[in-house]
Formats: structure tokens, sequence, C-alpha cells
RNA sequence: GCGCCCGUAGCUCAUCCGGAUAGAGCACCGGCCUUCUAAGCCGGGGGUAACAGGUUCGAAUCCUGUCGGGCGCGCCA
């Protein structure tokens, strides 16, 4: 996974950052001929400090000492600095760093100061990337695990544009082929049976409602064809119609694309043909039982692929690579697809196809974010049909039932490759089993917060946070520190649920237990400026990472 | 049969580029609640991280095998 991610620990002018470049010093000058890299870690114990390393550890063996002593030799090369309160050596070797109290609170004035802008990144320093998702063929409504690709590739956009990465969110239609045509003959069936014809539905036809209604629709729409007899043009409307369709419920579920690539679009400008070339030319394919093959095996595959069949016309494997040569020719460098685990055998298929090509695109290309299964439950019972799609549940049958937000957090909670439940009940509910409603209320309630006070944030700016002692502040000004790095990994790792995690657990859960212990519009003038400068600057961090998951903010529940 | 993913508290799941005592929420038990929003609050019990080996100073995390679940193995897309 991933395309050369580190943390830009040296650049960064954070407090981790300068640490860890302290550190890194002392290690070369107690050890000049060592080599090992400085990573510094938030311990989860809070006797460990604000930060620790186990460079220490690492060095041991290199060096030929104990841990401790090496760490011990580590702290006595370090360069004083007022940052630091203490740093102390435990367990097996450990250097833990203990903060100044002030240091601890100067993210709330750099949140202040970036205000929306906070957690952004530089990574992608403006590098052009594709993320191709739901790409779902035109055939019927979009189904539940198109809502989870949809939810996923919208946010997993977001993390690479906040780390400065130009994103073009791509939608590719497989607008050709035998699951169309299929659709062309389910559809003519309906309108023929409408005409009052006994007639079976193809083997394999599509039984949703959904097929009467195009039915329905094409014959008030009235080509001068009631009967159905024009089966091109009854392809040509089903297609516009149900990729309508799509359209509508991607805008209802607040996901926008900025192309729409289509499959048949490889034939009519002779990409498909040019690919086969290129392939031929390269010199890995072979003609076997009327067929054309490719050698995937060369590069990795578990048996060869027939390109083109013996009837002559290509299997959906020339177009795939044709397409995904034209991403890397129309310079994206770096690509990512979100698809269902169900496709996985295509990423191998797809990588070696693009090899044998031998124009240069790099090995790993493209990336993919897989997705386990989804499965919904209501009433404390499975849900597997809906009946305007028959056999599936779709997208907006969940929005209409527990709204966008809901949605799009409920299948970006999990990490991609573990099964979904989505509970539709939880979803609905408007409690604390809730993780969206927790959140969005967290940011509502410190909206009123605020508007009790009912002074201007903005002269919150450079409050002196000094009265800022309790330990709920300290473990929330610490949280919201790491908000930068949270949104690093998680573009990196292209893993929103880090996201969820981190608002849900850390941001939200601490602001509750820091709400209920102590009151922030209280007498002393100095120490309830620096509550709410607090308070607004956890409040920014909500709405900032809530604005990237696709999720509402609201001011009030 | 082969390939990919998963197996962590009674339940739903975090942690997984190796680190210190494996964390949340729900459920359960015991206290408390006249508040800027009662999403009530505080405390407690609960774990052989499927199992067995290996690598390592150190393994839930990496490697091998076994078992169990999901998905995929087409001249379908």
């Amino acid at each position: 996974m991933g395309f050369g991610f580190s943390l830009p620990l040296v650049s960064s002018p954070d407090s981790k950052s300068r640490l860890a470049v302290l550190v890194q010093d002392a290690v070369r000058k107690a050890f000049p001929d060592a080599d090992a890299v400085v990573v510094l870690d938030r311990p989860k114990n809070a006797d460990h400090g604000d930060f620790a390393t186990n460079v220490a550890l690492q060095l041991a063996r290199q060096v030929g000492k104990k841990p401790r002593d090496a760490a011990e030799a580590i702290v006595a090369a370090l360069a004083p600095n007022a940052d630091i309160a203490r740093t102390d050596i435990a367990g097996p070797g450990f250097i833990n760093f203990t903060l100044a109290a002030e240091s601890r609170f100067v993210v709330v004035g750099e949140i202040q100061r970036a205000g929306p802008a906070f957690g952004r990144g530089t990574t992608g320093a403006g590098g052009k990337i594709m993320v191709e998702f739901v790409s779902a063929n035109p055939t019927g409504p979009l189904h539940v695990g198109h809502g989870r690709q949809a939810a996923l590739g919208d946010a997993i956009s977001s993390l690479l544009e906040w780390q400065g990465w130009q994103v073009t969110r791509e939608f590719y239609y497989n607008d050709s082929g035998n699951q169309i045509a299929n659709l062309a003959l389910s559809v003519q069936a309906r309108v023929r049976q409408a005409h009052g014809e006994t007639i079976e539905m193809p083997k394999d036809g599509y039984l949703g409602d959904y097929i009467r209604d195009i039915a329905r629709e094409y014959v008030a729409a009235h080509f001068g064809d009631a009967v159905g007899s024009d089966l091109e043009q009854i392809r040509q409307f089903a297609v516009a119609y149900l990729r309508n369709e799509q359209d509508m419920d991607l805008v209802a579920f607040g996901v926008k694309f900025d192309s729409y690539f289509l499959e048949s679009s490889l034939y009519t400008d002779g990409k498909v043909g040019e690919t086969v070339e290129m392939l031929k030319r390269a010199g890995h394919t072979y003609e076997k039982e009327g067929a054309l093959w490719l050698r995937t095996t060369d590069f990795g595959d578990d048996k060869d692929r027939v390109m083109r069949k013996s009837d002559g016309t290509y299997t959906y494997f020339v177009p795939d690579v044709a397409y995904h040569l034209g991403k890397f020719r129309r310079g994206f460098r770096a690509a990512v697809n979100v698809q269902g685990s169900d496709h996985h055998s295509t990423v191998t298929r797809v990588r070696a196809g693009l090899q044998a090509l031998d124009a240069g695109v790099p090995k790993g290309y493209p990336d993919y974010v897989l997705h386990q299964m989804v499965t919904v439950m209501k009433g404390g019972e499975e849900m597997k049909i809906s009946k305007r799609a028959g056999a599936y549940v779709t997208v907006r049958d969940l929005i209409d039932e527990v709204g966008r937000d809901a949605v799009r957090y409920f299948f970006m909670m999990r990490r991609v490759d573990s099964q979904l439940v989505f509970d539709i009940d939880v979803a609905k509910s408007q409690t604390d089993d809730n993780p969206v409603y927790y959140v969005q209320y967290a940011h509502a309630r410190l909206g009123s917060v605020l508007r009790e006070w009912g002074g201007d944030i903005a002269s919150l700016r450079g409050a002196d946070l000094a009265p800022l002692a309790s330990p709920y502040e300290i473990a929330l000004a610490q949280k919201l520190a790491e908000f930068p790095e949270v949104m690093a990994r998680a573009a990196a790792e292209f893993s929103p649920h880090l996201l969820t995690y981190y608002l849900h657990d850390d941001v939200a859960a601490r602001l509750h237990t820091y709400y209920n212990a102590e009151r922030f519009l209280v007498e002393d003038e100095a120490l309830k400026k620096a509550r709410l400068a607090l308070v607004a600057a956890t409040r920014q961090v909500l709405a900032n990472g809530l604005s990237v998951l696709g999720v509402s903010a609201p001011e009030r529940m």
C-alpha cells in the first residue's frame, strides 16, 4: 500500500518534530557511527510522559551496550531545551519526555491561527492522483456495497487533498458487454409483457421492480416502439435512465465526481485495439484454441488470461488495462481504486497487464482499497431485499431510513478489510450508542457553550492559556495536537476509520469527561477565556474532521 | 483443491510499518444526580488476542502450520 509516505518530522514546526530533531542530534553525538532513525511515540500511559522513544533499544545491539546504558548516553548528549520539563529512562530502555506545562497548550494557538486548515499536510506536494470509486454498472440502483465505496472513496479523496494532493474523483462506467445486453433484454421483456404478450424473463435477467419502471417510462416516452422491438433503442434508454438514477442517489449522498469515464469510449477511440497491439509487440501474447492470450503468469498471476475471445470480441480485461494505461498517460502518477473485495482477482491481473505493456507504468500501479462485504440489520434481523431492487438493499433505502450523515459515518467506521454490519436501529438512535450522534452532539454542545457565553470567538485569539491545568485539559490538548498526525496517517493508509475513532474516542469522549468535570463559564475571567479558547479549538478540530468525512457538523441538535 | 481477507471481553469493534499494564462503547454489578444541553455521572468485575510452533531483548502485531468464517477462482464484468 501507499506511495512512499513518511511523516515530515524535520520540516514541521510542531513540538513533536522539534523534539525528534533534538533527540536525533543527541543520538548522533552519543553514537557517531550508529545508524538509527528516532521515532517518537505518544505513550498510552500518562506516567510515561508526553513523548517516548525506543531508539536506545534499537541501537543497543549495534553499539554493543545495554539498552539502558545507551539511553543514558543519549540523554547526557541531549541539548538543553525549555520545552522539555523532564527526561526519564524507563522500563527496558525507553526514554520518556515530559513537556513543560505551557508547551502542552501551544496547539490551541496553532488551531486558532490555522482554523479550517488545521490538520493539513504537504506530502502530496501538488501531485496529481486519481481516486476511482463506485464505478457501478448502469444495470440497477446502487447497492450498499456501492455506498461503502462512495463514502470511502470520497473521504479518501478528501484526506489526500488535505495532504496537498491534487485529486480527481472518477467514476468508470461499464456501459458495454453482456450485463448491459442482459439489461436491455430484461426491459424489452417487460415492455412486451406490458403490451400483453406472455413472455418469460431472460435467463439471468434483472428482476427488480425498477425494470418495470424503465419499461413503463420507455413506453410512455414512446419512440414509435410501444411493442419493444428496437432493442438498441431500449438499451440506450435503459442505460441513460439508470445512469441518471445513480446520479440522483449520489447527489442524495452528497458525493460529487470530477469525471465520468465510459468503457465504451475505449472501443470507439481505438484504445482497446492500441493496447492489444502494444501487448503483442511486447511479446507476451499467444494464440490458443482460437483465442488471444496474455501471459500474465510472467507477472505474478496464477494463470494466463484471455484477451480476445474466439468469437472475436474482447474480455473486460483488455479495456481495464487500456483504461489504466490511460490514467497513467493522463498524468496520474498515483491512482487509487476503491472496490469490493469480490474484485480482488482483478488486482493482480490489471497490474500484470500494465507491466506487460512495458510502458513505464510503476509496478504497484494502481493502489487498491478493497473493502469487505456489508450486511444490513434491522430489528435484529438481516435485511436482504428491497422492493425496488429485488435481491439487494440499496443506498437510497439506507439514506431514506437513517439520513446521509449516519450512512456515511457507519460505512467508514470499520477497517475496510473487516466485514461491516450496518445496524439501522443504532444508526437511527439519538443516544450515545450512535457514534455519529455522539460526535455531532459534541460539536453542537460546544457551539451552545460559545453561544451562551456570547462573546466574539476571534477575541479568544492569543488568550493566555496558563490558567489551564486540570488533567482533563491536558489530556484534551494532547489529543488535539495529534490531529495532524492522524490525518496524515489516515491519508497514507487510505484509512478513514482511523479518523472516525479519533473523533469519537479521543476527542468527543475526552470532551465529554471534561464537560462533566468542569464548568467552562466560570466567574474567573482569565480562566474562563482560557477554557473557552480550548473549547473553540476543540470545536474546530471536530468540524475539520467531520468535513473530511463528508459528515455535517451541526450548530444545534 | 488454490488465492485474498478476517478470527481480540458476553456483544459490536479499536490497537496490527514489533514496544511498557491489550483499549472503547453496549450489557452486567455498586454508588451518585437541583448544573454551560441529563448524549446522565463516578467506580467495579470481565482477556491464554482461535490454536500450535518459529523469529526477537520484546509478538495481538512478523513468519510457518492447523482449525473456523467471508469472498474469489469463466473465452462474465
